[in-house]
DNA sequence: TTCCGATGGTTGCAGATGAAATCATCCTGG
DNA sequence: CCAGGATGATTTCATCTGCAACCATCGGAA
């Protein structure tokens, strides 16, 4: 009695890409920030969300808009902060909380980062696709988080 | 004079979409393994890689097979090798080389394993994409592994 | 045969990580 | 108003990670 086949090799091939995508081109990203402006990627995606979020977030807010722990943006944003990029400034509205706040020295560096970052994508990651396989990207992976959120 | 958009916002959404998949169920698939067989997705890749090959890889090979760094194949091996999962042979034909082999503990892990992963691929992933867009996705990353290893 | 640069693998070190424990503050029910 | 559970953030601990230094072996050239 043959078994089934789990998993369409498709979806299987699909997968793999995936993680492979992911591996290099955030390694390769990683070092491009790293040589160009000192910058890791995960500095750059906390001032990537304080910016979006007009400069300031409590710091349970950064790890919701960022994919990191809380544990981790306590440590992230104390090493920003020495290192000048963010302050942290007690919230009014909540003796517990405390706010990361973007600094001009940080609102400047982003500035200078993001044209690198976002070439960067564009160069290794959009040129490659096709317009109709960059949408069936978008669109299928926001479903697949949609569900997974439930 | 208006800059011009460094980069096409859908293909921004792809990346980010590509970046929240990958956290997300890369850290589901991690908790399922763990607690159905005590393992974690990084030895499952390298039972996975080994099994693949035969069942025997030069460490270095394991290392090209698999994400990993080859200080990280050692470590892991190491684990693995107290777990009894694999077992370390020096390479006949080159005195400096080391194999890990999978050992039957190793397989029979891998075969109860695979099928919980496997699933979990097909349930978080697979049967939330249509067939266009798993092979759209699978062909357009190809694409953009290709250019970058260049 | 004997160098000597290149290669395979491991290890020391410095830093990064998550889970769980901790501390302070908040807020609800009585 | 007070007690006590919930919440925000940090710290501790044990583990993991990569880089660079390291050691042993290989293989070609003199």
């Amino acid at each position: 009695m043959a078994t089934v086949p789990v998993i369409d090799p498709d979806v299987m091939d699909a997968w793999h890409a995936l993680l492979v995508v992911h591996h290099r081109l955030t390694g390769a990203m990683d070092d491009e920030l790293r040589s160009a402006h000192g910058l890791r990627l995960d500095w750059y995606d906390v001032l990537v969300q304080l910016s979006e979020a007009g400069g300031r977030l409590r710091m349970s807010e950064l790890a919701d808009a960022t994919l990191f722990s809380r544990t981790d943006c306590t440590r992230i944003v104390d090493r920003m902060e020495a290192a000048g990029h963010v302050e942290r400034r007690p919230a009014e509205e909540d003796g517990r909380g405390v706010y990361a706040v973007l600094t001009t020295r940080g609102r400047a560096l982003l500035r200078r980062a993001s044209a690198t970052h976002m070439e960067s994508i564009r160069r290794r990651f959009g040129d490659h696709l096709h317009p109709d396989e960059v949408r069936a990207i978008a669109v299928g992976f926001r479903r697949v988080i949609a569900v997974d959120a439930c």
